[in-house]
DNA sequence: ATGGTAGCAGGGCTA
């Protein structure tokens, strides 16, 4: 059984609905962990979603910034939300796959925003990267030992870990999402906790991988300086399930578009 | 510690 399960930061589901819309008709995931929403959990657009497929909804959001949610075509037994930091921030949502899921019945799927961390990588001088480091503390110490039972990670953790994650490793050391501080933080609390990178296990550097490009370059795609910042993690019992995770990258080029592409991580159970 | 663009909200913050 062909299992997939997709991660994109939306960057306001509102305002990208046909896009949700459009991506799940092309794709037909089982699953789409979104994020930033950007939506209080009493606007989320549901209605959109009728007829979709995905009538199995679950989200976390707050007016302005941040919001997860999870899009499934198959029942979601629970929903849980963590917070980090001592903030309400809307920043992770978790789900179990009920039993209609078949032999994907009982993963546990975890979406995550981790803080993007604002322009200056010091934590003395930049109060928005000194959270972003106390986020991904907070997650090492949630990770804690190893990740037992199957489980899924996914999201935009806003950190480009591998040098091959980012269009230029030498020029971006210094810049915010590929500092040592951070690639080293998220790549320790990943193996602590025994998580699996499965992007790599396929795609294994240095075959460049970018899931974002800036808004601000004015022809993104032939600049092409992408990053990978939105990652899907499997648990040690789902990775020799993996067979591949894919970068939806037209999607970038659609017409006002998010700055992420979609990711989707197809598993064989 | 540039400026470039984008979303929400309707100014300035966040990315």
């Amino acid at each position: 059984m062909r299992f997939t399960v997709s991660t994109w930061n939306i960057n306001s589901v509102r305002l990208r609905i046909d896009h949700v819309l459009r991506f799940l008709a092309e794709e037909r995931p089982d699953v789409l962990c979104l994020q930033e929403t950007k939506c209080p959990d009493d606007a989320f657009p549901l209605k959109a979603l009728r007829g979709s497929g995905y009538e199995h909804v679950v989200f976390a959001g707050q007016k302005g910034y941040n919001g997860v949610a999870i899009l499934s075509r198959h029942p979601l037994l629970t929903r849980a939300v963590m917070s980090f930091c001592e903030r309400a921030d809307a920043r992770h949502i978790s789900a179990v796959l009920g039993p209609e899921a078949g032999r994907a019945a009982g993963i546990v799927l975890h979406d995550f925003y981790v803080p993007a961390g604002g322009d200056v990588p010091d934590v003395g001088l930049n109060p928005k990267f000194a959270h972003k480091i106390d986020f991904l503390d907070a997650l090492r110490a949630w990770g804690g030992r190893r990740v037992s039972g199957p489980a899924i990670l996914v999201g935009d953790l806003n950190v480009a870990p591998l040098e091959h994650d980012v269009w230029s490793h030498k020029q971006l050391l210094d810049v915010v999402s590929h500092t040592p501080i951070e690639t080293e933080r998220l790549e320790t609390l990943r193996g602590e906790a025994g998580w699996i990178d499965a992007a790599r296990l396929l795609t294994p550097e240095p075959e460049k991988i970018y899931t974002w490009w800036s808004y601000r370059s004015p022809d993104w795609a032939a600049a092409n300086k992408g990053r990978r910042l939105d990652h899907a993690w499997v648990s040690p019992d789902l990775a020799g399930t993996v067979r591949g995770v894919t970068v939806a990258r037209h999607a970038r080029g659609w017409d006002r578009p998010s700055d992420h592409a979609p990711v989707t991580l197809a598993l064989e159970l």
